[in-house]
Formats: C-alpha cells, structure tokens, sequence
DNA sequence: CTTGACCTTCCCGCAACTGGAACCACCATG
DNA sequence: CATGGTGGTTCCAGTTGCGGGAAGGTCAAG
C-alpha cells in the first residue's frame, strides 16, 4: 500500500502520517523505489492512532496507548490512568472554557452592537480588576 | 519605570511583555541605558491585553480591541462582532469537548482498570468505527 | 571592588501538524 | 520515444504564544 491509499482508508492527510513516522510512532518498510510500503498492521496503528487523537489524546499519549495495545501482559489499569488523566485535562478545559463563556456572553449581551462608541466590552477590559 | 516593575503590575511575565513589544501590540519608549521605559499608558494597554487574554481572546483579536479601543469614532456593533466571533469559537470548541468528554467517560467507566489485560478503551481505539 | 539583581538581545524549543519548493517514479497516451 | 499527469520523496519554513537559557551590559549596595 502506497501513502494515499493508506491516507485515503485511515482518513488521515498523507503528511500526518509521514510526520507519524518521523516521530516514531509507525515504521513502514520501503520499496525498492524508496516509496514507503503499509502492511495491513500500519493502516490498523494508524487508524487507532486517528482514533485516539479524534478522543483529544496527545501524540504522547497515543505513544503510551500503542504500546499497551501492543503488550498483552498489560494491566487495564495503566490503560484507565491514561485515559482518565486526559479526562480529568477535558474537565479542566471545559471548566475553563465555560468561565470564560459566562463572562463574555454577559458582555455581549451588554453591548449594544450599534454605531455608537459606548461598549462596555471594552470598558470592562479596560477596567483594572483589582481585588 | 523598568520591564520587571510593569511585569509585576500587570501580571504579564517580562517574557511576554518583550514579546508584546517584538509584534508591535505596545511600543514603550527607551531609557538612554537601554532599558525599556514603560509609561502609565504601556501599563494600560498591558493590563488591558492581560484580561482580553484572559477571557481567550487571540493577539490578533487583541489587537483589534485595542485599536478600537483607541479609536473614538469607532462603533459598538464592531467590538460586539469581535466579541461575538470569539463566543461562538469558544462554544464550538466546548461542544468538541463535551463530546469527547461524553464518549471518553463511557470508556473509562466499562474499564475494569485492574490487573487483567481486557480492556474496553483499548477495544474502542482499534475498532474500526466505520459509519 | 565585587556581588547580585536587573536589564538587553538572540536563538532554540514546544505540539502537531500544514504548505510549499524542488525533485524522482510511474503509467498512459500520441 | 517524448510528454503529461499523478503521486511519491525530501527538506525547510511557518503556525500560536510564549518559555528557557546563554552571553553580556547596568545599576545600587555593601
């Protein structure tokens, strides 16, 4: 299998995947013209990895989870860890987001939005939010 | 005053402040020794840039609030569309979160996360997920 | 005079790619 | 056999928003 085909059935950009080698994560052999040649087993990695990233996992953590998958002395548990880590960093991101959210949705509900200069959006950022 | 007083003062690492002077978002004036000579209207804009960020607004976003928020005859409904973009981006990325969230914490929960190598997180990574 | 705190510039690195240039390989057609 | 188009290869640079650290200049205190 050449890159795009492998490109086309994993879903991910023939550039994704020539980065996933570089950093180590898939070792496809070559051909004799130095086209890089997929076996069936790099189209399964790479899907699990497209996967994985879909989920939010880092690059490192797909590193972690390939290696797990791969390992059948594994212990589902180091498996649960990894996978709750990153959940508990969506929680995080989400908590975030949602603060930032309520701020601002009151300040544009606050603005007219007219051809007038008074914007208590900016009021409010140029206000000095001292404790 | 020096980069490290307005660092204190507005919150902003003297790292970032430099960096905000390396793209053009403020120009203080220079001391004859070379040192970076911050007026009350530098720390302005810095505490203003501090809380745009903090509320997620990108730099070039920022640059934008301060150039109306210089500009006397701008009008509200040109902050409120800036704001407005921003919210919509920021509730689009919460909802991709959510949604990883929600799948995510399925897994977790079915995973056993003990000694044993079965593993339903790692069954859903490699499963193909064809519509 | 020396020490230490502060300032300067510069360049590298991060995550995870993406775009582009310059250059081969292969296949089909005229 | 030349040619064109498609697809492969490498490498380099850029993205966002800084942070780390080196190498060196400045200043106030002891």
């Amino acid at each position: 299998m050449n890159i795009g085909n492998v490109a086309e059935r994993s879903g991910l950009p023939p550039k994704t995947i020539r980065y996933y080698e570089d950093i180590g994560l898939i070792m496809p052999q070559r051909s004799a013209n130095g086209y890089r040649a997929f076996g069936e087993s790099d189209l399964h990695k790479l899907t699990f990895i497209a996967r994985a990233r879909a989920l939010g996992f880092t690059i490192d953590d797909c590193r972690t989870l390939l290696g797990l998958y791969a390992d059948d002395n594994r212990e589902s548990g180091q498996v649960k860890a990894v996978a709750k880590g990153h959940l508990d960093a969506i929680d995080e991101k989400i908590a975030q987001l949602q603060s930032m959210r309520a701020t601002l949705s009151r300040l544009v509900t606050c603005c007219a939005g007219d051809d007038r200069p008074d914007c208590p959006i900016l009021d409010d950022l140029a206000a000095a939010h001292l404790p």
